[in-house]
Parts: C-alpha cells; sequence; structure tokens
DNA sequence: TTTATACTTGCGCAAATGTTCAAGTGAGAG
DNA sequence: CTCTCACTTGAACATTTGCGCAAGTATAAA
C-alpha cells in the first residue's frame, strides 16, 4: 500500500504499521476526541467546568469571579463549551445560568488526577 | 474578600462563590491538569497515543507512517509527550522505540469516547 | 420612555503552537 | 576511516488561540 510514499524512511515494520491502521479509530474520529480534550486544555476553561463541578449552577458573573478574567473572556470561553457540549445554559431574567452537559465530565477529572498524583 | 474588586459585577452570589473557591483544587494542580490535557488536544499527539495504544511499542519510523506528518515534527511530539511523562522510550541500535508510560490513558480514552458518541 | 444591569459579540492584537527545513548526533555497515 | 541510516534539535515561519475593548442585545426597574 505503499508506506515509502509518505516519506523516505525504510525501516519500517509494515506489520505493525498495517496492524495499527486496521485498529485505530477513524480519522474524523480522533479529530472529534482531540477537539474535546481541548475544552479542557485551557486554564480558564477548565476552572469554569472546575467550578461547575462544585456547584451545579452558576450564573456568568459568579464564574467570572472564580475564574479571575473579563466577563468578556468568559463567554467567549462559555460559548466555545456550549458549541462543544460541555455545558448548557438556561436563561432567567437578566442571568443566565450555566451548568454541566453530562457526567462523565467527573470521571475524567477523577482519572487525570489519579495520573497527576502518580509517579 | 472583596469580591467586586475583581471586576465591576454586582450581581454575585456570595455563598456560591465562596464554597467553589474553597472547595475547587489549587490553582497549581489545575494548571497541571490543563497542561495534561494538552497532550491529548492535538491531532498528532493524539494519533501517536492511539497508535501506541493498539501496538504497545513503536519506532519513530513506524509512527511516522501513522501519524503522517515529517518525521521532525513526529519527533518533536515525542519529546513533548516524554517531557510530560505520558510515554516513554528505549533506544537498541539505531533505533529509539517509544511506548506509553501507564495504563490511566485507556481509562481516559474511554470515558471520552463514551462522551463523544453519546447524545 | 429612559436608565441600568447581565450578558454577548466582532475586532484587533499579542502570545503560543505546530510544522517544515536544514544541520547535527550517534550507532552500525562497509 | 567513511558513509548511511534513524533520529533529534534549533530556527524561521504561518496559523491558531485567548484576551480585552467597545459596541450591541435583552430584560427589568424607575
Amino acid at each position: 500500500m505503499g508506506y515509502e510514499e509518505v516519506c523516505g524512511v525504510t525501516a519500517v515494520d509494515r506489520r505493525k504499521v498495517g496492524r495499527v491502521r486496521r485498529k485505530m479509530m477513524a480519522e474524523e474520529q480522533i479529530s472529534r476526541m482531540a477537539y474535546f480534550f481541548q475544552a479542557f486544555s485551557d486554564l480558564t476553561r477548565l476552572k469554569i467546568i472546575l467550578a461547575l463541578e462544585v456547584e451545579k449552577e452558576l450564573c456568568v458573573c459568579d464564574l467570572t469571579m472564580v475564574v479571575g478574567v473579563s466577563m468578556s473572556a468568559v463567554s467567549h470561553q462559555l460559548r466555545y463549551l456550549r458549541n462543544l457540549g460541555v455545558v448548557k445554559n438556561r436563561k432567567q431574567g437578566k442571568m443566565v445560568y450555566y451548568s454541566l452537559k453530562d457526567e462523565h465530565i467527573k470521571e475524567l477529572i477523577h482519572t487525570v488526577t489519579e495520573h497527576i498524583h502518580e509517579e
């Protein structure tokens, strides 16, 4: 299948590479996964997420206090997280309340905490 | 404790914000966590990680084949992942073999896969 | 209606990120 | 020794990112 066409390298173990190609998920799915991880890779966004884990529902004001950047920045990131399906919002009068959209996130955080604490 | 000094906002629920501040992890730990998530947030790095999950050990050549960017790019990202403690390497002659450093990563991937597939 | 408040959004900028190119390292073959 | 191969590294570059500013929307109060 022309492995060498990708680069000039010759020492490839074709069997291994073949196995990986067959077993690994599709490019598009990996892409979505990477994009999802990006949600957690920024300090502001991660603070927002962790705050919403402690307190189920917070308005943009409260989040601004907790995170410590401008309300504009928080709002930008909230849109990002909303588009990604990590948070949802509920309007009530002038206020907008945000909360986490699902519970897998606690698991995620837990797993990573374990990784960080070991070694 | 002067919440209003952070920004001009007035509609803050001080009790909620206080609770979050007390319960949330320390800034430094959040920072490390964000940095860790960054490992998984890039397509090249994620492909490397997923490839090493399928095939326990791969040389830089093989990884280059799988990922589809230059060997230089792969090498840069491998250093990044090594510094972060996600992968380790083993030299044997001219070849360098990389593998995942710990098993929590499978859990992580599994949790995220679940999240992505639902809704 | 006018004013204030809670939040959103477009724009521009500075900083961070990922890639390639080209040079460099180190091990093995000839 | 020289040459090749597998890999690493530093620099330059383009792209992406996250932020604040300033203007805008929507709701509520006066």
